[in-house]
RNA sequence: GGCCCCGUAGCUCAGCGGAUAGAGCACCUGAUUCCUAAUCAGGGGGUCGCAGGUUCAAGUCCUGCCGGGGUCGCCA
């Protein structure tokens, strides 16, 4: 059950209606007639602006339309009341038995609850984390790790085909740094003084274990070989260690990909990346030119040259973008257009990719890119998540990759959970920065939003927990709590519950248009705090109590309603990847 | 300098083009013989950075400034 969208239906009824009869012209656009609830609750349950944005185009007064509307409107089985305020606006209020037949609909739906179908089965490519394989991943991966698990969950509930990839940039310099540092760790096991890292390569001792690996599989035999020879194997055996190393880190979060795909399969076989440039340039989007020094800051290594270059200016970026390295190896942004191409290739229409905050200025090209590739027929939506800054108790961390001291998402997970990491990476918006800090996460106190939820529900279990010592017959999902007389939730409390209950369908369809799984973290703590609320009010009235031992129906009803209010609880911090407990110990 | 993100209460932040802009923290006042007080109720606190524009309607969209952060051919 959605009210939202039953109530739309029924306005958009009652407006084909009002064309039917000849009071409002036909040929009118109904795309922008929306239905929301008032910022204040005085105005009633829901509003309309129909009137208002028909107004023009059926070249009438706004409250001419309003009150025609009402009369049709009028005879719902569930307003009870309704009326015309303000430019033109419709209020409607529901009667208490239309919000208890919520509850009702809550508890034959259960976990489908708030399901809508938009994706109606349709295939999306929600890709992100896509970390180099060339070291532990950083707090800075949590966050779009986080966002984009959830957001997948999103995607999934509301009725997509969702394919959750990660892509592996295993090839390039970085990879050949890390694998250069994994034989120095290699001849330091065999008993040789290496001496300092040398600057470009990766001294973190997470390299150690790969020299380890090495030594036990080819023994002394690659210190005689060149380093042609040995680079391909040792650099084969890093990005394994470090990939098995990121799927650990990963896992600790609950974070999971259906798809990594490896940069380097672009070009084992057949070279995907030459086929993806040369599609283009039959285009007439690939050209050889130059390009102009960038301005602004003086960049003494700039060399003006010829170069295979894509032209994204089309697309509205700022400069054209260079496909070849000057020693002829491919640029990272040629890879990433063929893997693009790659993922057009397999058939999805629908892309997301989550960004860091550093790769922001590439957003543009990719964008072009993927215009370009698909003859404007795909989407792709880029959602940048910003930068992470982390305090203890309110001190910033200092971190130095070079230093190696560097905060892991292992670490972070380790010390404050996985629950608490997720949900405050929710709790904000993606492209605002966040600060994030490690003392205050641990605080199990209201200061804390995870546990304020959490809470919720282990209450709610609770309450069932103590019924069942009075009423051993209303347990969770037994006949007399479904079966519940619900004309009993007459308390303001109660339906103002009911009303937050009632409003998820709609919350999870905005925030998964949105690609903003931010909002459903701030809706669990609005439904947690009527909850609490109501709680809370049965300490100054007792008649309030959700468990009263001298009235077994009106326990059930409430039962019935604290049920319901648990099912949206877990279903949505479900979609967070947060645990709903039971109890809180 | 170009581009991207942010700017809303003392602090941290929500706010889908809609009506008198919200929450938490902090501060003040109160609630525990009672289902977990890990909670709740009440109070004070705002030129939504500034200036224009679009619109019946702008914190929200557009333009230009100001302030903070990020980023800037051959790193990924």
């Amino acid at each position: 059950m959605n009210v939202h969208a039953l109530v739309h239906a029924r306005i958009i009824a009652a407006l084909q209606a009002l064309q039917s009869d000849g009071a409002l012209p036909p040929g009118l656009d109904f795309t922008n007639v929306e239905v929301s609830p008032p910022r204040d609750a005085a105005h009633g349950d829901l509003a309309s602006n129909a009137a208002l944005v028909l107004a023009k185009t059926a070249k009438m007064k706004p409250r001419g339309i309003a009150d025609k509307l009402v009369m049709k409107l009028k005879a719902m089985p569930e307003v009870q009341s309704i009326e015309v305020a303000g430019a033109g606006f419709i209020n409607m209020r529901f009667a208490p038995g239309f919000w208890q037949s919520v509850v009702a609909a809550v508890l034959k739906e259960r976990a489908a609850y708030g399901r809508v179908d938009l994706g109606k089965g349709e295939r999306i490519n929600v890709e992100y984390v896509s970390a180099n394989p060339t070291g532990p991943m950083h707090v800075g991966h949590c966050r779009g790790a986080v966002f984009g698990d959830a957001l997948v969950n999103l995607l999934r509930f509301t009725g997509y085909d969702v394919t959750a990839e990660y892509y592996i940039n295993d090839s390039g310099a970085q990879v050949d740094a890390l694998a250069r540092s994994a034989y120095l760790r290699y001849r330091e096991v065999l008993g040789e003084d290496i001496g300092e890292i040398p600057p470009g390569l990766y001294p973190g001792d997470y390299v150690k274990p790969v020299g380890a690996v090495l030594a036990k599989d080819y023994g002394r035999t690659l210190l005689d070989t060149p380093e042609d020879r040995w680079l391909p194997l040792v650099r084969d055996a890093a990005i394994a260690a470090m990939l098995v190393q990121i799927k650990e880190d990963l896992a600790s979060l609950n974070v999971k990909h259906d798809v990594f795909f490896s940069e380097r399969s672009l070009t084992l076989g057949h070279d995907e990346i030459k086929a993806t440039i040369e599609e283009l340039r039959n285009k007439g989007l690939v050209y050889e030119g130059r390009l102009p020094p960038p301005k602004g800051h003086d960049d003494g290594e700039w060399e003006d040259r010829e170069q295979t270059l894509f032209k994204s200016t089309d697309f509205g970026d700022d400069v054209d973008r260079a496909l070849m390295k000057s020693d002829g190896s491919y640029t990272y942004f040629a890879a990433d257009m063929a893997y693009h191409h790659n993922k057009l290739g397999r058939g999805f229409l629908h892309l997301i990719n989550v960004f860091g905050a550093d790769h922001a200025g590439y957003l543009t090209r990719v964008k072009a890119a993927v215009a370009a590739l698909s003859d404007g027929k795909a989407d792709l939506d880029i959602k940048v998540c910003q930068l992470v800054k982390l305090f203890r108790a309110g001190e910033p961390v200092r971190m130095s990759k070079r230093a190696g001291t560097f905060v892991t998402l292992r670490e972070v997970v380790d010390e404050v959970g996985r629950d608490p990491v997720r949900f405050m990476m929710l709790y904000r918006k993606n492209d605002a920065a966040l600060d994030f800090d490690l003392a205050k996460v641990l605080e199990q106190s209201k200061d804390n939003p995870v546990f304020y939820v959490q809470y919720a529900h282990a209450r709610a279990k609770s309450v069932f927990r103590n019924a069942g010592e009075v009423f051993p017959h209303l347990k969770e999902g037994s006949p007399d709590v479904l079966n519940a007389d619900l004309s009993c939730l007459d308390d303001p409390g109660e339906i103002d519950l009911i009303k937050r209950i009632a409003a998820f369908p709609e919350l999870v369809e905005g925030a998964a248009r949105a690609h903003e799984p931010h909002r459903v973290a701030f809706y669990l703590y609005d439904l947690a705090a009527a909850f609490h609320g109501q709680w809370a009010r049965g300490n100054d009235l007792p008649h309030l109590r959700f468990i009263q031992p001298n009235d077994g129906t009106l326990t059930a009803a409430r039962l019935a309603l604290i049920e319901a209010n648990a099912h949206v609880l877990a279903s949505g911090l479900a979609l967070l990847g947060v645990l709903a407990p039971d109890e809180m110990r």
